[in-house]
RNA sequence: GUGGGUAUAGCUCAGUGGCAGAGCGCCGGACUGUGGCUCCGGAAGUCGCGGGUUCGAACCCCGUUACCCACCCCA
């Protein structure tokens, strides 16, 4: 057997009914809200991310899946989707060329971590994005549509937290007083906060060790360090946040991995889906578009991860209401008649299926119960001699004779009735 | 990259030195043209892989790979 790629996975059926709700439900809502779909190549030149994810961050330095192609470019499979739909955006100049710059897109990413639940190494996000608006009222239309995609699906104990990292005006200002605060006590934190402290100080927000936290707990909060016109759209945000009613928690602590964002970061975190719990993240990237060779355009937008979703979401009903047909067929003669019946049923528009091989009708049967057949059509010597179809109700039990010429559309009027 | 756990039939798992097992599923029969329930029978295994110890290894030892969980990171 040649086995899967480590941190890949197949979707069977019995689970990708699940991750086709998630896609039915979001382009939905998406597009309830005027987004647009968008679809990039799952290969990208190197540098999109290098420039764009940023050269500090885990993901460009270590995760990604880059090579050389036989033309001599620095290609890699795309680690997250933001570089790939701003490039979009810049390369096709969608701003002139839509009315409304507002996409989204839904794919696989591709990172090379260590598996664990909810990590894997091909994953996949939803991701949408607005370019264009620095209004505050866009920061929570954004977060709006992030919540009411978790709710849609029926996610419960979801939990929505906000924080504003500031702009290249205030940030640098935060991250001295982060280390001024430090000072000395830097030596006693864990060999990830160091070195943390030497790489991008707010990522020490993130840390669990149960020893760091009273000095974390003293450190300066990054809302107190905001410049005046980052501090005015934060509270823009919260007022409208608030105005939709929307549960949601500032948490200085939340800073993201991502080189790219400012002022507003969010993220909803799930519970009971183990360690990796933020299935959704997102944020303001205001400097990216021009820092990717584009015009000076803000932007702002999340990602979802698709696995998290499924993970979170309750445990629907497994069985997927699919009640289809089944003929049955005994004796080559009935064998070549049934062949035709079962295709003139699938043009109908019916689900229906047949045994190939010359099982018993017992056995037959057996497989019309396995798949939930709503009812047998069963074809033998007497059907063909009278020029009718048994057709028998799997739930009732009954059975009747239907003239050949009028079985299919008695088998759609029967279907319709059941649907009701 | 680091740590812990696990690996036996399609699935879930039992078996801790002496014949490779159970439940579910699958195939067939009881019922020769009728499913579900019941009963009977059957097929299905590189006990992850490689080496070692032993008269004898699924079981003990060493190595290795994969998976799971956690760290890290993040969706």
């Amino acid at each position: 057997m040649i086995p899967a790629i480590r941190g890949t996975h197949d979707i069977l059926p019995g689970e990708v009914e699940r991750w086709q709700r998630v896609e039915a439900v979001s382009r939905r809502l998406f597009e309830r809200y005027g987004y647009a779909e968008v679809r990039t190549p799952i290969i990208e030149r190197e540098e999109l991310f290098a420039k764009g994810t940023g050269e500090t961050t885990d993901i460009v330095q270590k995760e990604m899946y880059a090579f050389t192609d036989k033309g001599g470019e620095r290609i890699t499979l795309r680690p997250e989707a933001t570089p790939s739909l701003v490039r979009a955006f810049v390369e096709h100049s969608l701003e002139q060329a839509m009315a409304s710059p507002k996409i989204y897109l839904f794919g696989p990413m591709f990172r090379y971590e260590r598996p664990q639940k909810g990590r894997y190494r091909q994953f996949h996000q939803l991701d949408v994005e607005v370019f264009g608006v620095s209004d505050p009222a866009v920061d929570a239309e954004v977060v709006d549509l992030a919540w009411a995609l978790v709710g849609e699906l029926g996610i419960a104990n979801a939990e929505l937290v906000v924080n504003s990292v500031g702009c290249p005006a205030c940030r640098p200002a935060f991250g001295e007083a982060l280390l001024k605060a430090l000072g000395e006590d830097v030596t006693r934190l864990c060999g990830d906060c160091q070195r943390r402290a030497g790489v991008n100080p707010l990522r020490i927000f993130d840390c669990k060790v149960p020893q760091d936290q009273p000095i974390i707990d003293g450190l300066p909060h990054s809302v107190d360090y905001l410049c005046d016109a980052c501090r005015d759209h934060f509270a823009a945000v919260e007022r409208h946040l608030g105005m939709y009613g929307i549960p949601y928690r500032v948490s200085h602590r939340l800073v993201r991995g991502l080189d790219y964002y400012t002022r507003t970061t969010f993220e909803i975190l799930a519970g009971n889906i183990g360690a990796q719990n933020a299935i959704l993240g997102g944020g303001r990237y205001d400097g990216l578009v021009k820092q990717l060779g584009g015009p000076d355009r803000v932007g702002i937008g999340f990602a979802a991860g698709i696995e998290r979703l499924v993970l979170a979401m309750p445990d629907g009903a497994r069985d997927d209401g699919r009640r289809p047909l089944f003929v049955a067929a005994m004796g080559e003669p009935a064998r070549e008649s049934a062949l035709a019946l079962l295709r003139d049923l699938r043009r109908a528009g019916l689900e229906a299926h047949m045994e190939y091989e010359g099982r018993s009708i017992k056995s037959q049967m057996k497989r019309a119960d396995r798949l939930k057949a709503a009812f047998a059509l069963i074809l033998g010597d007497d059907e063909l001699a009278a020029g009718v179809v048994s057709v028998k109700d799997m739930t009732k039990g009954g059975q009747a004779r239907v003239s050949r010429d009028a079985v299919v559309n008695h088998c759609r009027a029967l279907v319709a009735g059941g649907q009701e």
